[in-house]
DNA sequence: AGCACGCCGACT
DNA sequence: GTCGGCGTGCTC
C-alpha cells in the first residue's frame, strides 16, 4: 500500500504542515505533482512533497488521492527545495511559497491548453482520385477533398480556399473521409519580434575578460558575480556569450529584468542571436500566453526565459546561468507576500541547481557592492564603453542661478541651446522627470495650506488632463480649490514640475517638434510600453519625456541628448536611500546618450549642485560615490551596516491603534527579559506615528527597530509571529528591511 | 481558510 | 416551538 504527503492550498499557519494519503493501486504519482484530495468535508488542490511505504497516521483515518491534476509533475524538486527558502525568508506558509512556482489561473483550473481543429484526409493519398469520383456529383466536396490533400487544415485555412466549406466538411466527417484532429496552439507573446540573425560583434578586451571569468565557473556550475559595467559597455554581449555557453552545456538559463517595459528588448537582441529558444513570462501576459509559456519551459521546449522578478522561478530543469540586469532596481523586491528579493532566490537557487549567478550593473546597490568588496561576489569591472566611444559629456546647471537671472522655465538655458540645436540637426533627445502629473502639490501663498488626500496625510498632485487633483497612493481624486479652505485666500498656487508640466513646456518651446511621453498615465493599456518606445526608436518624435521607466537600461542609437530635469526631486525625499536612487537615477539616464557613433550629452538641473551624489553622478564616477555613502550609512547605522525592521499597526481608531504599538513594545520588553543577550543587537528602537501617519483612511503607529546587520533570526521569527497575534481592531504587519518605509 | 458543530435571542 | 447569530475546533 503506497501512501503521500501532502501540502493542501490553504494558505494557514494552522494547516502548514502535510497531511497523509492513499494513493490508490492504480494512480501513477510522483513528488511535485498537483493532486485533488478530500480535506474534511471538501476537496481541496494539494502539492504531493514525497512518496512514502508505511504511514505514521491511524490507518483508518486516512482518506484516498481523489485524482492528480496533472499527468506530470507541475513542481520541479529543486523549486519544492527553493520554496522552502523562500518559507523560511518571508516567514510565510510554505504554501504560499509553493503558489509562486506556478503560474496562478493555472489553480482551479481556470486555464487550458488552447486547441484548433485541424481536418485531414482520413483515407491515404493514393486513393484520392478514387474518393472524388465517389463524389463526383458533389463538386464542394471534391474541392474540400482536393484542397485537404494538400495537408490538414483548419476550418479557416480551408475557407481562404473553399469558400463556405461547413456543410461540405462535416458531410465528409460524417462519411468518415475527413477526421477532426485537436492540435494544441501555443499562445506566443512578442510574436512580432524579429527573428534576423545579426553577425557575433568583436568582444572588447574588457568583456573578454569578464568572459574569461564566468565561462570556467559556468562549467563547473558554480560562482556568483558582480558585473560591474559602464553604460554603453556591453554587458549584454556578456550575457549573449554566456548564455550561448550555457545552453552548448545543454543547460538553461534565466535572464531577469527589472521591467516589463524591458523584456521586449532583451526578447529581441536574444532572438537575434538564438532564433525562437526564449521563452517570456511576466505578469503583463495574458493567462494563456503565461500558461503556455510555463508549460514550453516546463517540457524543455524553451531553454532561456527573459522575464521580470518572478520569472526567477521558471520551471526550467538543468539550470546552469541565471543573470539579474539591472540588479539595483528596487523592482527585484516583491511588494506582495510573500515578499522575496528576486536576487537573493537567483542566488539560493543557483546554489541548489548548481548554477552560475551574475547579478549586473552601472550602478549597483549598496548591498551588492559592499558584499563583491568582503569577497562575497567576484566584481568583474568593465569601466569603458564598446568600440572606445566616449562616456557623454554631463553639464550641471545650477537652477537657483538661473532663478535668479529671472528664468522661471523648468528648462534652464542651457538645456533650451542643447534641445534647438539636438533636434534641428534631427537627433533625439529624452527628458527626464521623475514625477508624473502636471504640478506636484498646490499650495495657498498667504496661509501655507497645501492640498492633501482627506484618505492618506500626502499632498495630492494636479493632472492637467480632467482638472484634478489626484493621491499617487490611493487614487483618490478632487476638484482643485478655487479658494483657500483654510483661510480663504485666492492664492492658490501650483509648484513643482511633473511630466505633464514637462511636456506643455517642450511644445510651448519648441512647437513643431514631435513629443512623446512616457509615465504610468501613459502606460495603462497592455502593449503601451512597447508601443512608445516604438514609435520612438522609429522617429516618430524626436523628445521622449518620462518618468524612471525611461532610465532604465534602454538603448536608442539617435538620442544625442538626455535632459536631466530636476534631479533633486528623488533626492529630498524622506528616506536614506534618497542619495543612492538620485546617483543611480541620475547616472542611468546619463547613460542612454550617446550609446552609437554620435557622441552625447547629458545637462543635469539641480538646487543641489554641490551634493555628492550629483557631483558623482556628473562624473560617472561609481566608486566615489560608493565610499562616500558607505560612510553616511556606517555613521547614521543604515543598511547595509544595519537592518531596519518595524512592526506597523494600521487600523481606523487612532487610538487603539497607538494602543497596540505600545503593547507590541511592551511584548518585545518581554521576549528581551527572556533572552537578554538578544538585546544587544538592538541599536534602537521607537514607538511612534509611522511617516505617513493616514493611509487609505487608516491611522498607521509603529515599533521601529534598528538592528545590527547580523541580527539573530530569533529576533525576526519573534517580529514576525507578533504581527501573526490576533490584535483585534487592527492590522499589524511585520517589515524587515523593506523597500519602503512610508 | 472554510465549514462543521454548538449553545442562546427574535420570528415564520 | 424553530431559524440563525458567530464562538471554537478540526481537517490525513
Amino acid at each position: 500500500m503506497g501512501y503521500c504527503q501532502v501540502i493542501v492550498d490553504i494558505a494557514h499557519e494552522r494547516v502548514d504542515r502535510v497531511f497523509t494519503y492513499r494513493v490508490p493501486q492504480s494512480m501513477a504519482l510522483l513528488p511535485g505533482m498537483r493532486v485533488l484530495v478530500p480535506f474534511g468535508p471538501r476537496k481541496i488542490e494539494g502539492y504531493v512533497v514525497c512518496l512514502a511505504e508505511a504511514a505514521e497516521y491511524p490507518e483508518a483515518r486516512i482518506k484516498d488521492v481523489l485524482r492528480p491534476l496533472e499527468d506530470y509533475p507541475a513542481l520541479l524538486p529543486p523549486l519544492m527545495a527553493l520554496a522552502q527558502y523562500i518559507r523560511d525568508q518571508a516567514h510565510c506558509p510554505l504554501v504560499e511559497a509553493l503558489r509562486l512556482l506556478i503560474p496562478a489561473q493555472m489553480r482551479g483550473e481556470r486555464v487550458r491548453e488552447k486547441t484548433e481543429i485541424h481536418y485531414v484526409l482520413a483515407f491515404a493519398p493514393a486513393a484520392l482520385d478514387e474518393k472524388l469520383a465517389s463524389n463526383s456529383r458533389a463538386p464542394k466536396r471534391q474541392r474540400v477533398l482536393r484542397a485537404l490533400a494538400q495537408g490538414p487544415m483548419t476550418q479557416a485555412e480551408l475557407a481562404a480556399q473553399v469558400p463556405g466549406p461547413v456543410d461540405a466538411l462535416r458531410a465528409l466527417v460524417d462519411a468518415g473521409l475527413v477526421d477532426r484532429q485537436a492540435h494544441e496552439v501555443l499562445r506566443k507573446p512578442y510574436d512580432h519580434a524579429q527573428t534576423r540573425t545579426a553577425p557575433d560583434p568583436h568582444l572588447t578586451p574588457e568583456q573578454r575578460g569578464a568572459l574569461q571569468e564566468v565561462l570556467p565557473a559556468l562549467a563547473q556550475g558554480t560562482g556568483r558575480f558582480l558585473l560591474h559595467g559602464v553604460t554603453g559597455s556591453g554587458k549584454t554581449e556578456v550575457y549573449i556569450r554566456a548564455v550561448r555557453q550555457c545552453l552548448a552545456m545543454g543547460k538553461t538559463a534565466i535572464v531577469l529584468v527589472p521591467e516589463i517595459a524591458l523584456t521586449p528588448q532583451m526578447v529581441d537582441w536574444f532572438r537575434g542571436r538564438f532564433g525562437q529558444v526564449a521563452a517570456v513570462l511576466h505578469s503583463r501576459l495574458t493567462p494563456g500566453q503565461r500558461f503556455d509559456e510555463w508549460r514550453r519551459l516546463r517540457r524543455g521546449e524553451a531553454r532561456v526565459v527573459i522575464g521580470a522578478r518572478s520569472a526567477v522561478f521558471a520551471p526550467v530543469s538543468d539550470l546552469g546561468l541565471v543573470i539579474v540586469d539591472e540588479e539595483h532596481e528596487p523592482s527585484y523586491l516583491s511588494d506582495r507576500m510573500p515578499r522575496y528579493d528576486a536576487r537573493d532566490v537567483a542566488e539560493a537557487r543557483g546554489r541548489v541547481e548548481g548554477a552560475t549567478v551574475i547579478l549586473a550593473s552601472a550602478t549597483p546597490a549598496m548591498d551588492t557592492f559592499d558584499r563583491a568588496m568582503r569577497g562575497e561576489l567576484t566584481l568583474l569591472e568593465m569601466p569603458h564603453r564598446v568600440l572606445g566611444r566616449p562616456m557623454p559629456a554631463v553639464h550641471l546647471v545650477d537652477m537657483r542661478e538661473e532663478l535668479r537671472q529671472g528664468n522661471k522655465s523648468v528648462f534652464s538655458g542651457l538645456l533650451m541651446e542643447e534641445l534647438t540645436l539636438c533636434t534641428r540637426q534631427g537627433q533625439q533627445a529624452m527628458l527626464f522627470i521623475n514625477r508624473r502629473g502636471y504640478n506636484t502639490f498646490v499650495k495657498c501663498r498667504a496661509c501655507g495650506y497645501v492640498v492633501r488626500c482627506a484618505q492618506c496625510d500626502i499632498s495630492m498632485t494636479y493632472h492637467q488632463d480632467g482638472h484634478v487633483m489626484r493621491c499617487h497612493y490611493c487614487g483618490a481624486h478632487r476638484d482643485p480649490p478655487e479658494i483657500c479652505p483654510a483661510c480663504g485666500s485666492l492664492h492658490i498656487r501650483y509648484f513643482g514640475a511633473g511630466t505633464q508640466m514637462v511636456e506643455e513646456a517642450m511644445r510651448r518651446f519648441l512647437p513643431q517638434v514631435p513629443v512623446l511621453r512616457m509615465d504610468n498615465d501613459t502606460t495603462r493599456t497592455r502593449d503601451a510600453h512597447w508601443d512608445i518606445l516604438q514609435r520612438f526608436r522609429q522617429g516618430d518624435a524626436q523628445v521622449l519625456i518620462g518618468t524612471q521607466m525611461i532610465a532604465k537600461g534602454l538603448d536608442f542609437p539617435n538620442v544625442t541628448l538626455v535632459g536631466v530635469v530636476a534631479a533633486d526631486a528623488t533626492l529630498n525625499l524622506p528616506d536614506y536611500r534618497a542619495a543612492e536612487r538620485t546617483f543611480q537615477l541620475v547616472t542611468q539616464v546619463a547613460g542612454r546618450a550617446g550609446r552609437a557613433e554620435k557622441p552625447g550629452t547629458v545637462v543635469v538641473q539641480t538646487y543641489a549642485p554641490d551634493h555628492y551624489c550629483i557631483q558623482a553622478a556628473a562624473r560617472q564616477d561609481y566608486r566615489a560615490f560608493f565610499e562616500e555613502e558607505m560612510g553616511f550609512r556606517r555613521r547614521q547605522a543604515y543598511p547595509p551596516y544595519a537592518m531596519l525592521c518595524r512592526l506597523l499597526v494600521e487600523g481606523e481608531d487612532g487610538q487603539r491603534v497607538a494602543h497596540i504599538a505600545q503593547k507590541l513594545d511592551a511584548c518585545l520588553d518581554a521576549f528581551f527579559q527572556k533572552r537578554p543577550a538578544l538585546l544587544r543587537q538592538v541599536l534602537l528602537r521607537q514607538v511612534e506615528e509611522a511617516p505617513v501617519k493616514v493611509l487609505r483612511g487608516k491611522a498607521r503607529h509603529q515599533v521601529f527597530l534598528k538592528l545590527s546587520r547580523d541580527a539573530d533570526t530569533a529576533l525576526l521569527d519573534e517580529l514576525c509571529a507578533l504581527a501573526l497575534m490576533d490584535w483585534p481592531g487592527a492590522q499589524v504587519y511585520a517589515e524587515i528591511n523593506p523597500l519602503s518605509i512610508a
